[in-house]
RNA sequence: GGUCGCUUAGCUCAGUUGGUUAGAGCGCCUGCUUCACACGCAGGAGGUCGUAGGUUCGAGUCCUACAGCGACCACCA
């Protein structure tokens, strides 16, 4: 018996009970069906799993949820994410793998700190005011209130997580391994500290990373400043200026120099002169640098490297002071002169006032450019000279670059993979300090006496250097990024080396939005295999880089947009909370809709029709349902019983090969499709199989069969119940991971509430026993479906009234003969004949008939046929088979095609062509005949 | 500025290494209270695969150019 049909237990005895559990509700209903289950698999812990269950030989299969963060409400792109988590993970649990996936939330820095500080402010009442300790116990107490709520979102929508896991990334244990990872990073000289230009914002009075920066195309202006030139005796020359371009004028209080490129002609003259700077008075060096490209603007730039990355560098190399003009609010401070306490806006407008009272501003240019804003809250970024902690990012880099190189970690779909490295292969130092309160306190301390900085894991009594014990805690906290990047192993215990850790690590595969494949996926690779690297393997030998990966694979899924492809947004109020969806329609329905729809590289423009699609799915299924329970109870009141763990029913009957034949199939198709993460693909076949191979069709057919009658042949009616049972039964394993509430219900309902397992999400996966699998009896079977839609059309044609019954001939080959002939009732009930005839001669009149390659049928109806709508239907078809002929009988004649091509193209062709031929002749002769009638 | 992707039926999308007559869902048209389901059943219409070249016996599929759309990265003031 194959998997496919295996039952683990007995039908329930009880069947005879009338009708209680299998009295379903006639329509389908989620809301009375999905909390009770959610609930339950909650309570019922059914996805705990532990490393000691690994004993047991069975693959783990570990997921880490991307958290979210604790402010967040839960969105489509979410729901898209969990659903394609969940399938897989069901899916592999069902393949009885030990399946984890491990749910938390982030603690996310700045988002939370932001909306403690709104509450407060709403309060009249500030984080400054309330200070530190204070402020951190409230946020404490926002997220105990409702940090949860993402996660309860979660558990609605079914997700087969292990809660008892749940983890926050603020946690005792966490915080102490991120203070562990910091720490080794420091001892191995990859975390310095130092004064760099980094991307502040003013708002949120913090460093940002260059990932937090999100760029934007602005119209701005490029304004010309003349610099006047000091001439032999200390004053500026009459009449002598050097006229710089920039697009920030705010920050020429700040400037100590200007530079050209060495090779500008226009220049020479003045290398080694000096400049008198306009409002401030000073007198700044001319540099010549090659950086400076002689192309753009005036081929002069003002060198300001407290407030650029590029001037900073040119300061560097001309050993030039850096000075700073702004505070950490955006507004002058005391080294602007007469422009202090102003703000970064009010101060260019007035300083280019005053520049051109005195008559130093140049020609003013309309000027697009890309301005940084904080991705938070998208105030414009100052690059600013501050003093943060970096980590020295080329080695980790190096090895992240490795691992992805050789194969050790699989992105799909692949070409995330060049995105990735194009990235690494650029990286920058990463900013990881945050002038933040929430969050991971940096673990180091400052001396009040010999200012030297100790890093330590505990606090430590005295500074490591001088021994003062005057000594202070960094102010500074961790980027979110930081803690989050090391989650895949600090969730299961590191830095000790625990049984999860052996069991669980590496993980299989992250699902996740391209969005934070830098912020978070590259950064988990980077310190995934740093760290790991140094932890030995389960059974004690050095670890290699293909086992330090964080995870094997990465599925990177599309971004779900609204129904006319806009990025769903707040402000464009075109956001679709999945949770009224689900309400709306079911959360099977919304799951299915989203797996249906992911298909790899393309984004997903959700639609509520397509989501109403497949709540009739859904309906369908469950009125398939009721439809096998009542007669499971009609059977029970007959004496009849089906017995699940009986043998396979072996039955002769087309339709019962037929459906375990495409289940099988199915079956091999769906498990191919899930593993390559074709989620729209096995979606589609799913739903294929049950609604057009299982209710169109073998339904329909097993109508038939179910004849409970004194006189019935008991034995075959319960062979065809039992393989119904059987087949509906496997069919709800198969779908189960795509729609597991509903097929929980009903699966416990053909259990008769005594299923085999707690869950269905506990039985197995439905596998492919190629045995089962009968191609002859599916072309049979094709063939015989062919001649029951061609019928259905005649009688379309012939406007038979629906409830009439026609008398049907038919002409076919022997082998058609032999499929058809032991099962003609079905064609006859499912094309509605009072009986059907194999014929020798054909007496029908051509428009009575149709003609196919392998059959010819028709109905004996009079209906005075329009003879020109008929001779029209033909010569259409006589055109469409004469093109094709055509076609074919060219490629025929060319000699490279029967030559170059393979012998089974060229085969096939030339059988499509007779089969062409033939059907062009019948209809030529149809036609003729035609022509006699009239 | 750099990189990548997309363009197939009215709409949303499939189409595996090039191969015989390009598919699905929704929508549309026609008929049907057929005793599981009108969230249904049955039948049907609808596509010169963005444009122009090229490679090939053969192109929706590979190459080039162009057009349109989109995304990501970026320290040219």
């Amino acid at each position: 018996m194959p998997d496919g049909l295996a039952g683990d237990a007995v039908l329930s005895s009880n069947l005879d009970t009338p009708g209680m559990p299998h009295e379903l509700q006639k329509a389908y209903d989620p809301t009375a069906i999905e909390d009770r289950w959610a609930a339950y698999w909650v309570s019922e812990r059914l996805f705990h799993v532990d490393s000691a269950s690994a004993t047991s030989g069975a693959k783990p299969f570990t997921i880490l949820l991307p958290p979210p963060n604790v402010t967040g409400r839960l969105h489509m792109g979410h729901m898209l994410n969990q659903t394609e988590m969940d399938i897989l993970t069901r899916w592999h649990r069902m393949c009885g793998d030990l399946a984890l996936w491990v749910p938390g939330t982030d603690h996310a820095g700045i988002a939370t700190q932001m909306m403690v500080e709104r509450q407060l402010d709403s309060e009249g009442t500030s984080r400054q005011q309330l200070g530190r300790e204070a402020f951190i116990e409230r946020v404490w107490e926002w997220r105990r209130h409702y940090g949860g709520a993402i996660l309860d979102q979660m558990k609605r929508l079914g997700a087969s997580v292990d809660w008892s896991r749940e983890y926050f990334t603020m946690d005792e244990n966490l915080s102490r391994a991120v203070k562990e990872a910091f720490v080794r990073l420091h001892e191995q000289g990859l975390i310095y500290r130092g004064a760099y230009i980094v991307n502040w914002c003013p708002r949120c009075q913090t460093a940002i990373s260059d990932l937090e920066v999100v760029h934007e195309e602005q119209q701005g202006k490029l304004w010309e400043i003349r610099y006047p030139v000091i001439g032999e005796h200390g004053k500026p020359e009459p009449g002598q200026f050097l006229t710089i371009a920039t697009t920030r004028p705010e920050t020429m209080l700040g400037d100590v120099a200007v530079a050209v490129n060495p090779e500008d002609e226009r220049y020479k003259h003045l290398h080694g002169k000096k400049l008198r700077l306009p409002l401030m008075g000073r007198e700044i060096p001319v540099v010549t640098d090659s950086w400076v490209s002689s192309d753009f603007g005036t081929g002069a730039v003002k060198v300001t490297p407290a407030h650029d990355p590029n001037d900073f560098a040119i300061g560097q190399r001309h050993g030039l002071e850096s000075i700073s003009v702004m505070d950490d609010t955006g507004h002058i401070n005391p080294e602007g002169g007469k422009y202090e306490g102003l703000d970064r806006y009010v101060a260019r407008k007035r300083i280019l006032e005053d520049l051109d009272a005195q008559g130093l501003l140049g020609t003013v240019r309309e000027h697009t450019h890309a301005v940084g804003k904080c991705d938070r809250c998208k105030t414009v970024v100052e690059p600013r000279l501050s003093t943060q902690w970096f980590i020295k990012i080329q080695p980790l880099a190096d090895q992240a670059i490795a691992a992805v190189e050789h194969g050790h970690i699989k992105f799909t779909p692949a070409q995330y993979a060049k995105t990735y490295f194009e990235w690494m292969r650029n990286i920058h130092d990463w900013c990881i300090s945050r002038q933040l309160w929430w969050g991971h306190r940096i673990p180091a301390w400052h001396c009040g006496k010999c200012r030297q900085i100790t890093v330590a894991r505990e606090t430590p009594a005295q500074c490591a250097h001088c021994g003062g014990e005057n000594i202070t805690q960094e102010t500074d906290v961790l980027d979110t990024w930081f803690s989050s990047g090391l989650l895949p192993f600090t969730v299961f215990g590191w830095p000790e080396r625990t049984p999860d850790l052996d069991t669980f690590y590496p993980t299989q595969l992250l699902v996740t939005g391209f969005d934070i494949l830098f912020f978070w996926v590259a950064r988990m690779i980077m310190l995934g295999c740093h760290f790991m690297l140094d932890m030995p393997m389960p059974d004690g030998s050095e670890r290699a880089l293909k086992d330090a990966v964080p995870f094997r694979e990465v599925y990177i899924h599309a971004l779900v947009r609204d129904a006319d492809r806009q990025k769903m947004s707040k402000t464009k109020g075109n956001v679709i909370d999945p949770i009224e969806t689900v309400q709306k329609y079911g959360t099977d329905a919304v799951r299915f809709t989203l797996a249906s729809m992911a298909s790899p590289g393309t984004d997903i423009a959700f639609s509520e029709a397509r989501t109403e699609g497949y709540r009739a799915f859904a309906n369908k299924i469950w009125n398939a349902a009721r439809f096998i329970f009542m007669n499971v109870d009609r059977a029970a009141e007959a004496g009849i019983k089906v017995d699940l763990n009986a043998p396979a029913p072996t039955s002769d009957r087309l339709e019962a090969r037929w459906i375990i034949s495409r289940l099988n199939s199915v079956a091999r198709e769906v498990n191919a499709m899930l593993g390559e993460y074709r989620f729209d693909e096995a979606a589609r076949i799913v739903y294929q199989f049950f609604w057009g191979d299982f209710c169109d069709w073998y339904l329909e057919i097993v109508k038939l069969r179910l004849d409970f009658s004194e006189s019935a042949d008991k034995a075959a009616t319960r062979a065809a119940l039992q393989t119904l049972v059987a087949t509906f039964e496997a069919a709800l394993r198969l779908l189960s991971p795509f729609m597991p509430f509903i097929t929980e219900e009903l699966w416990h309902a053909v259990y008769d509430d005594k299923p085999p397992a707690k869950s269905i999400a506990l039985s197995r996966y439905p596998q492919a026993d190629d045995r089962l699998i009968d191609s002859e009896t599916e072309i049979g079977m094709a063939q015989l479906q062919e001649i029951v839609v061609t019928l259905r059309a005649l009688r379309k044609d012939l406007e038979v009234p629906e409830r009439e019954l026609a008398h049907a001939e038919i002409k076919a080959n022997a082998w058609l003969q032999s499929i058809i002939s032991p099962d003609h009732e079905i064609v006859t009930k499912l094309a509605r004949l009072s009986g059907l005839e194999f014929a020798t001669a054909w007496k029908l009149s051509p428009a009575n008939s149709r003609t196919t390659a392998s059959f010819t049928v028709g109905l004996d109806y009079e209906k005075q046929i329009d003879v020109a709508a008929e001779r029209e239907r033909l010569q259409k078809k006589l055109e469409q088979y004469e093109k094709q002929l055509a076609s074919a009988e060219r490629q025929l004649n060319n000699k490279a095609f029967l030559a170059k091509a393979p012998e089974k193209i060229v085969a096939g062709l030339k059988r499509q062509a007779s089969e062409t031929a033939l059907l062009r002749q019948e209809t030529l002769d149809a036609l003729e005949k035609l022509k006699q009638l009239a």
